[in-house]
RNA sequence: GGGUAGUUAGCUCAACUGGUUAGAGCAUUCGCUUGACGUGCGAAAGGUUAUAGGUUCGAGUCCUAUACUACCCACCA
């Protein structure tokens, strides 16, 4: 970019995590980026390397508690939360320079003086400013979400922090009893009303009007009605369909129409004996019926037909049902659907929902939907209600963050763990005859990476951030060439993942990161209250979000503490929305952004082009109205020998040094680059490095040959030569004429950014044409004694020839040497100090200038 | 299931917006050389660019279909 009359170029390193040496994967980035840096140097550009250290969120963390652990005995709760901050921050500062040494023995030449840690002051305060300004313009919101609840470590993990175990369980057949018209619950606490409708006696009286539910008119229920006969007492709950129905009008009426054998065990005899008889099943009832009328219903069994059998791993959330889903290509559930189905145990009806997700040969093909515990169901739940709204279903969370059971279910289960709630609800279940069978299952559980503990999903309060705002512009700068993306084809990844892209939650329950700027005035408390819905509240009053909880007067938010008696929020802010603004948080705090920002380039992984590179894209366009960069560089990542994944756990990881100690820092540049295209992997090769080990030692021989052979000319002399009057012979002018042409073609090259077909050509050029060749053809014209020791070359055309042959080698590696000098820094600088320095030299090859610039 | 790529010499990979005879490293075969070279040089062999169609004066490159492979995302109730 053009600034101030000079071109600038700058390059933020993406900062590599502190707390570890990087692996020889992890460092290529920094070949590629300096390559850039050195090439555009040589152009005479003000250039930026700017480099950082990233302090590494959550794996951060746990590093330097476990350090903690192992030197003190503390762990970070023993320590508090101030203390373990400082500790960390005091720990990472004293392992930055060992992590910036493997980047500079790579050669990258960043400038190292303005290196800057992630949780710098100067870039918090940045990061921080942004989230107060989005709050200003509305766009962070507080959001109830399933997330990982670790119970042990009472905190939530990414999907990243968890692993999977293989475990062996079963798969329980449900069958809940459906409805196919409307559901009525009868609940009884006379087990003798129970018992009637038990035993087979068919006819039942009951209230026209159910005090507990007013609205309620019994007189509608009609055949084929479900009801469920839920017995207080036991909790045993029966199912029955209606055959028939019959209404009166009050005692009277029931009675002449009434076989009243049938109701109960004896005669009655007279209407006041009935009475006395209702009067006993509960208080008043006799005087309701009187006034109300009276329902005898004739009840059929349910058959087959009348359930609807799921399968499932975790019978107990059964409890937390909202609904069932079955695929709606499914024929067998086409009747049902939108049908409701009678919940046991809990005495809730919920309605047969549809969901392309649900797989119709697996289990029954209909799935219990309990989006508050698990995250697939979460998603069919957001899915169906943005399609229906009108027939939204909601989720009841019924697990605690101790990870017992709690809220809206049966207190015989509360405080039960999950697995023991389980077999309790199996049991129960079976007892009423609604287990089908038990199959053996194996099932992946999702364990905390750390603490080992069954990871349960739970409904928590979580930050989010309104990326409708963000989206748009992010999708133009790519879609409108503001940013170009290399290789082109990762455009469309980005694109669709920017598009699919949906709000962003940004809360992290760690210490070793951005605090969240909110400060409440008291304790913000979560809880889920009786219907399994998440609440917040502050200091005892309920809040409803966080515009809610300011407008009350409750909650600030602003980076320093308001004073006595506010507490800040106890989450950190994601990895992704502080590292999303390291391109500026670092030019900025370094005084630098008038001169070199946005960047020119952004260099880093395939990899991370979703998460890392859509997130710089959009926040610069936010805070900043300008992109970050304007090209984007994705390399492919390196792989083991062997082709396999280089990971700690595949025990396969290689340290740069392993490499640089047998074959050099150039030859493991070469290794990055030469013939390598962006996006695509490729192994590490022992017989590459092994060549271009030896293409380092052609170029130090071929320049020795070269500094040998001008021992009898002066430096400057040499330089002085008028070009245009040397002799020179068509060898040479076919050698200029090939080299100015790899001069452009390299130029072209890398402008295009085909940084591999530019060393390529470079390596291909330089052994096999200057060396192979040209060299081979002047050495007749240079040597300075024949086989027998007599002199040569050293009169007439001879020494004419020979000046041009001199002149020639002695410019043509010098070009070389600038050329190559931004794959392989090293060895061409040792070589630069071996030449003559002539008046415009550069001392150091980094500030030669490229030809003909 | 959704997305993105890949399939080119024995192996690992290049080939810039379609343009001579598809290249390199390593491996293989033969020869030469030691006065820049840890060696190096010269030469040879090795390919129907996954398959089948299509567009074009011209296709590894563009289009369609198929078959495999890899990666990312989602998922296994």
């Amino acid at each position: 970019m053009k600034r101030d009359g000079r071109e600038t170029f700058s390059i933020v390193n993406p900062p590599p995590n502190a707390y570890m040496r990087p692996h020889i994967g992890n460092v290529s980035g920094y070949a590629y980026q300096d390559v850039l840096l050195r090439y555009h140097r040589l152009f005479g550009k003000k250039v930026l390397g700017q480099p950082g250290k990233d302090h590494a969120g959550i794996q951060g963390e746990v590093v330097v508690e476990k350090i903690f652990i192992e030197n003190k005995g503390k762990t970070k709760l023993d320590m508090g939360r101030e203390k373990f901050y400082k500790a960390s921050y005091a720990h990472f500062e004293k392992l930055m320079p060992m992590v910036m040494s493997d980047e500079q023995r790579i050669g990258l030449s960043s400038d190292y003086d303005r290196n800057l840690f992630t949780l710098d002051p100067k870039v918090v305060e940045t990061v921080l400013g942004t989230f107060i300004k989005m709050f200003a313009d509305n766009m962070v919101y507080k959001g109830v979400r399933i997330v990982n609840w670790d119970p042990v470590a009472q905190t939530t993990l990414a999907d990243i922090d968890t692993e999977r175990v293989e475990r062996e369980t079963e798969l329980v057949y449900i069958k809940y009893p459906v409805s196919r018209q409307r559901v009525w619950f009868l609940s009884f606490r006379s087990k003798e009303v129970l018992e009637r409708i038990r035993s087979g006696k068919k006819t039942i009286e009951t209230r026209a009007l159910n005090p507990d539910e007013p609205d309620r008119f019994f007189g509608d229920i009609q055949t084929g009605d479900l009801i469920v006969c839920v017995d207080k007492t036991d909790g045993q709950t029966l199912y029955r369909k209606v055959r028939e129905v019959t209404a009166f009008t009050s005692m009277k009426d029931a009675f002449d129409g009434l076989d009243l054998r049938q109701v109960f065990e004896q005669e009655p005899g007279s209407l006041d004996e009935m009475r006395e008889r209702y009067a006993s099943l509960a208080d008043g009832y006799a005087e309701r019926i009187d006034k109300n009328g009276l329902v005898a219903i004739t009840f059929a069994e349910l058959g087959d037909d009348d359930f609807l059998t799921v399968a499932t791993t975790r019978a107990e959330t059964m409890l937390g049902d909202t609904a069932i889903t079955v695929n709606p290509a499914d024929k067998r559930y086409k009747e049902l659907t939108g049908k409701t189905v009678a919940l046991p145990l809990v005495d809730r009806t919920i309605p047969v929902i549809t969901s392309a997700r649900v797989d119709k040969e697996f289990g029954t093909g209909a799935v219990k939907l309990t989006p508050a515990h698990s995250y697939d169901d979460y998603v069919m739940m957001t899915e169906w209600n943005e399609e229906h709204p009108d027939d939204a279903v909601g989720y009841i969370n019924i697990i605690s963050k101790a990870g017992t059971l709690s809220g809206p279910v049966p207190e015989r289960y509360w405080g039960m763990k999950s697995e023991d709630a389980r077999a309790a609800v199996i049991r129960d279940l079976d007892r009423m005859g609604l287990i089908v069978k038990r199959e053996p299952h194996t099932q992946s559980v999702m364990i905390g990476e750390r603490s080992k503990a069954v990871i349960e999903q739970i409904m928590s309060s979580q930050w989010f951030i309104d990326v409708e705002r963000l989206k748009q512009p992010a999708i133009a700068a790519v879609k409108n060439g503001d940013v170009t993306i290399h290789p082109e084809y990762m455009n469309k990844k980005y694109l669709h993942w920017m598009e699919n892209l949906h709000d962003w939650p940004v809360s992290r329950s760690l210490w070793w990161g951005y605090r969240i700027p909110v400060w409440y005035k008291g304790e913000l408390k979560e809880e889920i209250n009786d219907e399994g819905q998440v609440i917040e509240s502050i200091n005892g009053t309920a809040v409803k979000g966080i515009y809610d909880a300011v407008e009350k007067g409750l909650a600030l938010v602003q980076i320093d503490s308001p004073g006595e008696g506010w507490i800040q929020d106890e989450d950190v802010f994601d990895t992704w929305f502080s590292s999303g603004q390291w391109p500026y948080a670092t030019i900025k705090a370094n005084g630098l952004m008038d001169t070199f920002y946005p960047t020119d380039v952004m260099e880093t992984g395939y990899d991370i082009l979703e998460l890392w590179v859509s997130r710089m894209i959009m926040l610069s366009l936010y805070t900043q109205g300008t992109v970050p960069f304007t090209n984007v560089y994705l390399h492919g990542l390196v792989k083991a020998p062997d082709g396999q994944k280089m990971s700690k756990s595949k025990n396969n990881v290689i340290a740069p040094e392993e490499i640089i100690k047998d074959y050099g820092a150039d030859s493991l540049r070469l290794l990055y680059v030469v013939g390598n295209k962006p996006g695509s992997s490729y192994p590490v090769s022992y017989e590459k490095l092994e060549g271009y080990k030896r293409f380092l030692n052609k170029i130090w021989n071929a320049a020795k040959f070269v500094l040998l052979n001008l021992q009898d000319v002066d430096g400057a002399a040499l330089e002085d030569m008028d070009r245009t009057k040397l002799a020179f012979n068509d060898d040479d002018r076919t050698m200029h004429a090939h080299l100015d042409a790899l001069v452009s073609e390299t130029k072209r090259r890398m402008e295009g950014f085909h940084l591999g077909v530019a060393a390529q050509e470079l390596y291909d050029s330089f052994w096999h044409t200057f060396a192979d060749i040209y060299i081979e053809q002047i050495k007749e014209r240079l040597y300075t004694r024949d086989k027998e020791g007599n002199p040569l070359n050293m009169e007439g055309d001879d020494l004419e020839s020979r000046r041009a042959a001199q002149w020639s080698a002695y410019t043509i590696l010098k070009t070389y040497l600038v050329l190559l000098h931004p794959f392989i820094p090293f060895i061409t600088e040792t070589v630069w100090q071996e030449l003559p320095r002539y008046k415009d030299d550069a001392e150091t090859i980094m500030y030669a200038k490229w030809p003909g610039s």
